[in-house]
RNA sequence: GGGCGUGUAGCUCAGUUGGCUAGAGCGCUUCCCUUACAAGGAAGAAGUCGGGGGUUCGAGACCCUCCACGCCCA
């Protein structure tokens, strides 16, 4: 026991010690019920740990600390997301390549010494050059990963660790997928779809965001066929944000009841600049008062577009490129020489600069009504994209999730009901998000490092491919790449040339993965023992905002396999906000590093901060609340030291363990039985995952402890004053029993603390000590009374207030205390006399029974 | 526009099914070197519980309504 103990120091100490001695490995042999499982988030490796992790983590490791301690062999393995286009982004910049399928593999190839600053310059490089980029920087974050998870003290079991790219995952996933093929849960089709130019790749509903972008409505002038304004007439006008589409318009359309557009239902219109004779349809989706209450519809630009597309049944007129910008070819609906000439000014441009030669030809004919109004508006992108995103059609992958079935709806919300959600109201999240689903999942990107889609396809004279029956491998062979191998019964030969095969050249969404964690963590099929024990996952730790991904992910993927919930529990965790209640972001520069957070205030001081946050409540980072929990365990150190003095002789550093049948005393039997009141009160907190309510109550407790207690037992411990030996053994067994439940409820929130603390008088680590029950409490609470110590605080508070009122010392002597109250308080008060007159330094102590609380102080000289 | 959440002391937040005079920490003021702790301790000041209405013997809590802020969806 050190002469003056410190937080500094215990972090390096003890997560060495954890390591060496397997602390937190998981026992293979325990059966489910003996196991508490957590479906871990997998961090995204190429991004960065930031407070917001360190938040959310620390309140799932508070939870596998207790379920440990309870007697649970705690499944808590760690694994890292990275697989996918974060990865690839992050390796494009940080060495300045690009992959292009096309270019073959360079054999030692080592990227620029200095990478490119624009991305047009950055170096093409080959499919499997850029794969062995990732994994390369990969491996280096994820060390960086686990030496911050080892240095906030997460009580991860890391022989378990898996990666979202790994082998492993990979054989999951494609298995996971090909089941679903089978089971027509997961199709291909040649659809609209989002699309993001900058990556080229198709993405997902739940990948959208929007974002407020200035834009212009401009009015454009439609006019009836046959009749441009020669019969007096009047034209169409409608407003339009996106003027450069109009070549791709197909229809108008306005809401059914609109009177306005009434006459207009049913005739036709010509499209102006293009003179594309198009109809004037009714839908309910058009909304009156936008702009002029008509709109074209165009290929598309935007989903109701496509929608309308869909509903309408109306042609396709796609002019949009995979790159953004508009096809070079002259699309076959143009046929007047002034249409094919007014073309010609978009072809190869992208969406901004077709849109200026765009309104210069509407100028020009005339049909640009007024001027262009600007306006704010809120514009679709991918979440990780910079561009808005276009609407192209393609061949894409879906799993389906619900979005073109009710019924499938309907079950998927029903799982819903099959998991406790902590806070309750997040299941609302889960069931709107559901409930708004217009679309299957689209699972496939035109991407390099990730999954790939584990089919083949046939091939046919002309060399083009049949998508109706995809050739599958078996599942043994799992996992495979379609583009380095060959489907069963080919030969390499075969690839690529008519009546052969071609791989599918795609990769599953990180999403189509990361929704398989806990199928890879807990072994599916691959190690059944272990599936066994540990499937369906106690719980689901993760942050609000990814309900619609990976929670609503995982579902579906559980649902179609196992026919039930992956998890009894989700437990959702808020944002963190910078100290003016706005979402920390690197674009904001107000990111803090976690590194230096846990450096400057220690993993415990951090830890407490952000266990004080009520589970999926939004909090601001602060720092206050770090120095409170620094102090924290601080008092913790030194109390124990204080409680221990008697208990550990200081020459040998033996611990004389005392026997709890010793607690006595009045004041002793009634803190023991407060404590008991807090054993119950924390283990109800954490059986409902409220671990801020644990900790705000054993934290409560603590300081009353010290503030009141000890200095209510301080003389008798010492054995000052005219104590029997039986009573001095009251107080010294009462602070041993004491200290070992309050280390063991502070556990799970002050690790390192802790299990210092623990290292003085126990053997074996107190993260594998017994959660404290009443048991351990019955024999000295046996019938006391709390109020005893509650009588004596009061009067001794009383005590307190009369020297700081007099700025006199706490050691100043009382002369006289005059005590009214009760007669059963006085009671009470007459059992714990002797104590409170050493705690006070109190001569003469009168009390008199009377109907309300009332001390008189008369203070002494001083000493 | 729909859904969800939040609003309690200057700040950050507790306040379990309605029940004693609404609490804690930080900050502030005053005092105290005390043998666990001065990187500490003691005491004190400080609130119209967002506004209004209602239910009730009793509302910070329950119901209605409005306001402000935040998030998600359209």
């Amino acid at each position: 026991m050190p002469e003056k103990p410190t937080v500094d120091g215990l972090d390096e100490k003890w997560s060495r010690h954890w390591e060496t001695q397997d602390t937190y490995t998981f026992d293979p042999a325990a059966t489910r019920d003996e196991v508490f499982s957590i479906d871990t988030p997998p961090p995204t490796v190429s991004g960065s740990l930031h407070v917001g992790h360190v938040f959310s983590y620390t309140h799932t490791d508070a939870i596998a600390r207790y379920q440990r301690m309870t007697g649970k062999a705690v499944f808590y393995p760690m694994g890292w997301d990275d697989n996918g286009l974060p990865t690839e982004r992050r390796v494009e910049n940080y060495y300045g390549v690009l992959c292009d399928p096309s270019v073959p593999y360079a054999d030692g190839f080592s990227p620029p010494e200095k990478p490119a600053k624009k991305r047009n310059d950055f170096v093409a490089i080959s499919r499997p050059n850029f794969i062995e980029l990732c994994e390369q920087l990969v491996a280096i974050d994820e060390k960086a990963f686990e030496a911050t998870w080892r240095h906030l003290g997460l009580s991860v079991d890391w022989e378990r660790t898996y990666t979202t790219i790994g082998e492993h995952s990979r054989r999951v996933s494609q298995r996971a997928f090909l089941r679903n093929l089978a089971r027509g849960e997961a199709y291909s089709s040649e659809a609209p779809c989002l699309w993001d130019v900058t990556f080229q790749t198709a993405v997902a509903q739940a990948e959208l965001e929007d974002r407020d972008r200035p834009g212009a409505y401009h009015a454009l002038a439609f006019w009836p066929v046959d009749d441009n304004g020669a019969n007096g007439s009047e034209p169409i006008v409608i407003d339009t944000t996106r003027p450069e589409l109009v070549v791709s318009c197909v229809a108008l359309v306005a809401h059914p009841d609109d009177d306005r557009y009434q006459p207009l239902f049913g005739t036709n219109v010509r499209t102006p600049v293009f003179g594309i004779e198009v109809p004037v349809l009714a839908h309910e989706l058009a909304e009156p008062d936008k702009g002029t209450g008509i709109a074209m519809i165009c290929t598309f630009g935007d989903t109701t577009d496509v929608t309308w597309w869909r509903e309408l049944d109306l042609p396709t007129r796609a002019c949009m490129a995979r790159d953004g910008r508009f096809e070079a070819e002259t699309p076959p609906w143009l046929t007047t020489d002034r249409a094919k000439e007014a073309y010609s000014r978009i072809a190869r441009k992208a969406a901004g600069g077709a849109q200026i030669q765009m309104v210069e030809l509407l100028r020009e004919s005339g049909d640009l009504i007024g001027e262009p109004r600007p306006l704010q508006h809120a514009v679709k992108f991918f979440e990780k994209g910079d561009k808005p995103l276009e609407i192209v059609t393609s061949r894409q992958w879906y799993i389906r999730n619900g979005g073109r079935s009710e019924e499938l709806k309907a079950d998927l919300v029903a799982r819903g009901d099959e998991v406790s959600w902590h806070p309750s109201f997040m299941q609302h999240r889960y069931t709107n998000w559901v409930e708004g689903l217009n679309g299957d999942w689209l699972v496939s990107r035109q991407r390099y490092f990730g999954v790939p889609i584990p089919v083949w396809y046939h091939l046919d004279a002309e060399g083009n491919p049949d998508h109706s029956r995809p050739i599958v491998p078996d599942e043994a062979e799992l996992p495979i790449d379609p583009q380095a191998q060959c489907p069963p019964g080919f030969t390499e030969d075969q690839r690529g040339v008519p009546g052969g095969f071609a791989g599918d050249p795609d990769i599953m969404d990180t999403w189509a993965t990361s929704s398989l964690t806990p199928e890879i963590a807990c072994g599916w099929e691959d190690d059944p023992a272990l599936f066994e024990a540990t499937f369906p996952m106690d719980l689901r730790p993760q942050g609000h905002d990814i309900i619609r991904t990976w929670l609503f992910s995982t579902m579906v993927r559980s649902h179609y396999e196992f026919g039930h919930a992956p998890w009894r529990n989700a437990a959702l965790s808020g944002w963190i906000l910078d100290p003016d209640r706005k979402k920390m972001s690197k674009s904001k520069g107000n990111v803090v590093v976690p590194t230096e957070l846990l450096e400057k205030h220690s993993p415990d001081a951090v830890r407490y901060w952000a266990a004080s946050a009520r589970p999926g409540t939004d909090t601001a980072f602060d720092v206050a609340q770090m120095k409170v929990g620094r102090r924290l365990a601080i008092k913790l150190l030194n109390a124990s030291r204080f409680a221990l003095g008697f208990a550990v002789d200081r020459e040998s550093g033996r611990t004389t363990l005392s026997d709890p049948r010793d607690v006595t005393e009045a004041i002793d039997t009634a803190m023991i039985t407060g404590l008991g009141s807090l054993v119950t009160d924390a283990t109800s907190a954490f059986e409902e995952f409220d671990y801020a309510r644990a900790l705000e109550r054993i934290e409560g407790w603590f300081w009353a402890f010290c503030d009141d207690y000890l200095e209510l037992v301080k003389a008798r411990a010492y054995g000052e004053g005219e104590y029997s030996p039986a009573e001095v053994a009251s107080a010294r067994a009462a602070l041993d029993l004491a200290l070992s439940v309050v280390l063991r409820l502070f556990a799970p929130f002050l690790p390192f603390t802790c299990e210092e603390v623990w290292s003085w008088w126990m053997d074996g680590s107190v993260h594998r000590s017994c959660w404290p029950t009443l048991d351990e409490l019955a024999d000295p609470a046996d019938g006391a009374t709390p109020e005893a110590l509650a009588v004596a605080a009061a009067v001794l508070s009383e005590v307190r207030g009369a020297k700081s009122a007099a700025k006199v010392s706490m050691r100043n002597p009382v002369e006289r205390l005059a005590v009214t109250d009760t007669a059963d308080r006085l009671a009470l008060l007459a059992a714990v006399a002797g104590d409170v007159r050493d705690a006070g330094r109190v001569g003469e102590l009168i009390t008199t029974e009377g109907d309300s609380f009332e001390v008189e102080v008369t203070l002494g000289d001083p000493d």
